[in-house]
RNA sequence: GGGCCUAUAGCUCAGUUUAGGUCAGAGCGCACGCCUGAUAAGCGUGAGGUCGGUGGUUCGAAUCCACCUAGGCCCA
């Protein structure tokens, strides 16, 4: 008998070609590059050709820059969405966008020609804006593609496209036909160095320092005859508070509550009228040592409509009412200044005042305003107190520090200026009303999301469109240039929408107004031949909240509405809104049946990523240094209703997930090195318990991932397939099996039976994790034995609870068991630590015994799967347990009932399965091996055994 | 300042809604040990949380109410 035998060469130990290691950095665009050479997305489509559709309609992102983190993890979970919804049986098309025109853009490609607003053409600005948002929606659109999001990337939808820009510019006359859009001067966001109008959605609140100055308006005459008979001889001011110094030349009004009692005080020689709720803050203010006394009350309602005078120019100031008028701050008497502010402007058109606004687009003031005209508003603040000081107008001033508004673009400080501008009505054709209506039958998730933009959508403002920029589609509109009428019937503008579906929106700033218009139109109002072109451009939001006519209802592969709609919860304002409006003003519904949102990508302590914390994380980090599967992972294993935190240790986690998956299917591939599924799958209903109680698991995992799939719930899906592998396979079935699969012949049942839950374990697991480990699961798919499987693993289909009902009585059996088994390992765990009496878990004896019948007689009928279970050399029953000094007694701590005695296991390792047996030896060529093994070599390593006999 | 949302072990999540009383859990990580026939792998055991804080309702609250703190989105 030879010294050396190598018995690993008579075992069926693992084999498999399948890396440990990923090295997805580097594998994972080789699986791009096959995907796009099999023309994957084209084929999952043809696969479910005759199926129902499921339509999830892409969000555009703005077509500048690099993508982001947010919109990595937008567009993970969409692919998610597409992927599974495959996998469940649907026809599930995407088809990507860009969001190409608006003012970033312009304002980019202006930094980039080195030229400023207006240098150059609006036709070359055009031009090379095209050209700009075509270069970042080919980087966007190679960076999306290596996140694995599977789509129609060689045609996506461009909202600059010519379709796109012609069904832009027809939706638009639709509302235009329906008499829902109107033009009037109205206060707006206004940015003096973009020079432009801007949306709500355009400007950001920041910190800011202002001017805070209280001013002095000596009360006019009519206003003295409404005072108090001691009050007629002083001289008698209104105090108003502003932190807009440069808005008192353009002040006609001052507003009052008519709910508050207002007093007047003797201040100095001087009498000063505020509100009673502000005096004493006043006082505090000015430093005053005491308030100052009252001197009289006033009523609000007898100085409206009397006049203060201007404190620094010959003009008069209405007194007005306001409820908008609090006492938080100021002197409850608020400068009004109906051009330069959103309530002002209200309280204006009521009381019948000019809106008035002598500030140019670029911010100077008018010429004619004297000592300040032509100067810039925020340059003029100090002169204007200067000048109020120099009137004895001013009270105090100081500096404050709030949350005002800036220029979402340049950062800059913001303004309101009244312009005419173009708007959609809210309340033309019940707008609102309807929208309200339908945010009701749509499903929102999660279900707060209703609240959200029902609430915006009750609250805003009427939709102001115009833009006055170059970069985008132009509000089409003909206007008469003898009345000032607009053309609103359809039949004006077909001229123009059949030259955009040709030409692109171009052509409206190319050509002459006569080329445009049909030929011979009358101004149906006046008669007139005489027309001129609107020259703004469309807000961008209605772009993007048209997508439902320029994609889904044109292309032939999806449908309106679609099924869903999946963006940030930032997008309650923007496109959820838009194109909800959108869609329920032209077409009377929501262009979608459900909304999903998410949240923002924060760090590790949960605050926002941003440049200036220094926190962020560009995608292209993660890809190159664990790859797109484990951001694709991130982006599953969290619950991204919530803000969605990532940081070095998250990702560190989850790559020891990913590996712990990964090792585990490469277990299995390793073990079905020999499995031909159409030959040696062993029928369910034949297989042993143990192979079907853990089958029984799957299937719960199955179902519990196919209802999370269902409900968008991925990290449920993610969650359970890690703690399958790593407890109920790896830990558990794995561990256990390990003998059977190495150990007995390789055609036997049991091995057979084993290899048979690997099978449904492995290719079960596989098609779970597609939608999500889409590289992995790839790479597993091609080492998956048989020969019934689809070319990819993205062309099949989820798999289904094979095994749902067992019974409770077989299920509470082996939960039972299970139980034991933990019970034993912890008995082990001493002997091993503590005592030292054993390594390796089949050193030891175990003997069993229970103080109740009941037990004692369920471990006497379970004897021997306890014994495989445990993976302990030998197991026994007793009745009684007398522990001796060598043996480790130990008391259940779940089972109180149970005693277990470990003990080492007696006569030799067995060389072969390194199981203890006093039977080692006992066979004719004296192998040191047991009666299990050499029945097995004798049945299957015939050769092996000629060979080192001889 | 207002609306909406979030807050459970170092990390990611269960449990909270359409019943408040085995609900204080899982996996990972960590510590310690084992194995060396999944090996830059595998197995086991263990330690970790007054469920963001403070009040209240209740016989009893992570779970209901109020307020506060921190953070996020949107708005002013």
């Amino acid at each position: 008998m030879s010294e050396k035998i190598e018995w690993k060469d008579a075992l069926n130990l693992p084999r498999t070609g399948f890396p440990m290691k990923a090295n997805l950095a580097k594998r994972e665009p080789e699986f791009l590059k096959w995907w796009e050479e099999i023309d994957l997305y084209h084929k999952m489509l043809r696969y479910r050709e005759n199926s129902a559709l499921y339509v999830l309609h892409d969000g555009p992102p703005y077509a500048n820059g690099h993508i982001h983190m947010g919109t990595a993890l937008n567009k993970v979970l969409k692919d998610i969405i597409v992927k599974s919804r495959h996998k469940n049986g649907f026809k599930s098309p995407y088809v990507p966008g860009w969001d190409c025109h608006g003012l970033p853009i312009e304002l980019n490609v202006e930094k980039e020609l080195k030229v400023k607003r207006g240098e150059l053409s609006k036709l070359t600005i055009r031009k090379h804006c095209r050209e700009y948002a075509e270069r970042w929606i080919n980087i966007q659109r190679e960076e999306f593609k290596r996140l694995g999001v599977i789509g129609d990337w060689e045609n996506p939808y461009l909202t600059m496209s010519y379709d796109y820009e012609a069904t832009i510019a027809r939706e638009f006359i639709n509302f235009l036909a329906q008499g829902s859009v109107y033009r009037r001067k109205k206060t707006v966001f206004w940015c003096p160095h973009c020079v432009t109008a801007l949306a709500e959605a355009e400007v950001e609140y920041e910190p800011h320092r202002s001017p805070s100055i209280y001013v002095k308006f000596p009360l006019a005459e009519d206003a003295y005859e409404v005072l108090p008979e001691e009050l007629k001889n002083e001289k008698v001011f209104i105090v108003i508070w502003t932190t807009t110094p440069w808005t008192l030349p353009a002040n006609l009004a001052i507003a009052l509550n008519p709910e508050f009692k207002y007093v007047a005080v003797k201040l100095n020689d001087e009498v000063l009228i505020l509100a009673e709720g502000r005096l004493s803050a006043l006082a505090a203010e000015l430093d005053l040592e005491k308030v100052p006394s009252i001197v009289a009350c006033i009523k609000p309602e007898d100085l409206e409509r009397k006049h203060a005078r201007h404190p620094f120019l010959t003009r008069e100031s209405l007194i007005v009412l306001a409820d908008y008028v609090t006492l938080e701050a100021g002197t409850g008497c608020v400068h009004t200044a109906p051009g330069h502010g959103e309530e002002d402007y209200e309280t204006g058109l009521r009381y019948g005042l000019d809106i008035y606004a002598p500030v140019s687009p670029e911010g100077f003031f008018d010429e004619d305003i004297p000592e300040i005209g032509g100067k810039h508003i925020f340059k003029a603040n100090d002169e204007i107190i200067e000048i109020l000081k120099r009137e004895g107008k001013l009270l105090h001033v100081s500096e404050i520090e709030h949350s005002y508004p800036h220029c979402w673009r340049c950062k800059k400080p913001v303004i309101f200026r009244a312009t005419e501008q173009w708007f959609i009505s809210m309340e033309a054709n019940n707008l609102r009303k309807k929208a309200l209506e339908w945010i009701e039958k749509i499903r929102w998730i999660p279900h707060w999301g209703k609240n959200r933009i029902k609430s915006m959508i009750e609250k805003r403002p009427d939709w102001c469109l115009s833009r006055q920029r170059s970069w985008g589609v132009p509000l089409t509109v003909f206007i008469c240039n003898q009345c000032g009428e607009f053309l609103k019937d359809k039949k004006y503008y077909e001229k123009v929408l059949a030259l955009f579906e040709e030409k692109g929106a171009d052509v409206w700033f190319e050509k002459d107004v006569s080329e445009l218009l049909p030929e011979g139109t009358i101004c149906p109002q006046c008669g007139s031949r005489d027309f001129r072109k609107e020259e703004d451009i469309l807000d961008v939001w209605f772009d993007s909240g048209v997508s439902f006519a320029a994609v889904l209802e044109r292309r032939e592969e999806l449908k309106f509405p679609a099924d869903l709609y999946l963006e940030g919860s930032d997008q309650h304002r923007g496109w959820f809104h838009s194109s909800l409006l959108c869609a329920v003003g032209t077409r009377g519904r929501a262009p979608y049946e459900a909304v999903l949102t998410h949240g923002f990508v924060v760090d590790g302590q949960g605050r926002k990523m941003s440049k200036s914390l220094g926190n962020v994380i560009p995608p292209e980090k993660i890809i190159k240094r664990y790859g797109a599967e484990i951001l694709r992972l991130w982006v599953a294993a969290e619950d991204y209703r919530d803000d969605i935190r990532l940081s070095d240790e998250i990702l560190k986690r989850l790559t020891e997930a990913y590996r712990k998956i990964r090792n585990t299917c490469r277990f299995m591939l390793g073990n079905l090195y020999d499995f031909v599924p159409e030959k040696d799958l062993v029928p369910l209903e034949e297989l042993p318990d143990f192979e079907r109680y853990i089958l029984f698991r799957l299937s719960k995992l199955i179902s519990r991932c196919l209802k999370a799939y269902e409900d968008y719930e991925f990290h449920i899906v993610t969650h359970g397939i890690h703690q399958f592998c790593a407890v109920d396979l790896s830990a558990v079935f794995i561990d256990i099996s390990r003998d059977t699969l190495y150990c007995e012949s390789p055609q036997s049942f049991s091995r057979r039976a084993a290899q048979t839950v690997l099978y449904h374990a492995l290719t079960a697991i596989t098609r779970l994790m597609a939608p999500i480990l889409s590289f992995t699961a790839e790479e597993i798919w091609r080492y998956i034995p048989g020969e019934n499987k689809e070319e990819s693993v993205h062309l099949a289909s989820f798999p289904e609870p094979f095994i749902t009902e067992l019974g409770d009585d077989f299920i509470d059996k082996w939960e039972k068991l299970m139980g034991i088994r933990a019970e034993i390992t912890k008995a082990l765990e001493i002997a091993r630590k503590e005592r030292k009496i054993i390594g390796n878990s089949l050193e030891a004896e175990v003997i069993l015994t229970a103080a109740s019948e009941e037990l004692l007689a369920f471990l006497k009928a379970n004897q021997d799967i306890l014994a495989y279970l445990a993976i302990v050399s030998k197991l026994s029953v007793a009745e009684k347990i007398e522990p001796q000094e060598d043996e480790v007694f130990y008391q259940g701590e779940e089972i109180p009932e149970l005693k277990v005695l470990v003990k080492r296991a007696p006569g030799e390792k067995c060389e072969r399965c390194w199981k203890w047996s006093e039977e080692v030896g006992q066979n004719e060529e004296g192998l040191k091996v047991c009666p299990r093994c050499y029945k097995v070599l004798k049945e299957s390593w015939q050769e092996f055994l000629k060979s080192i006999s001889s």
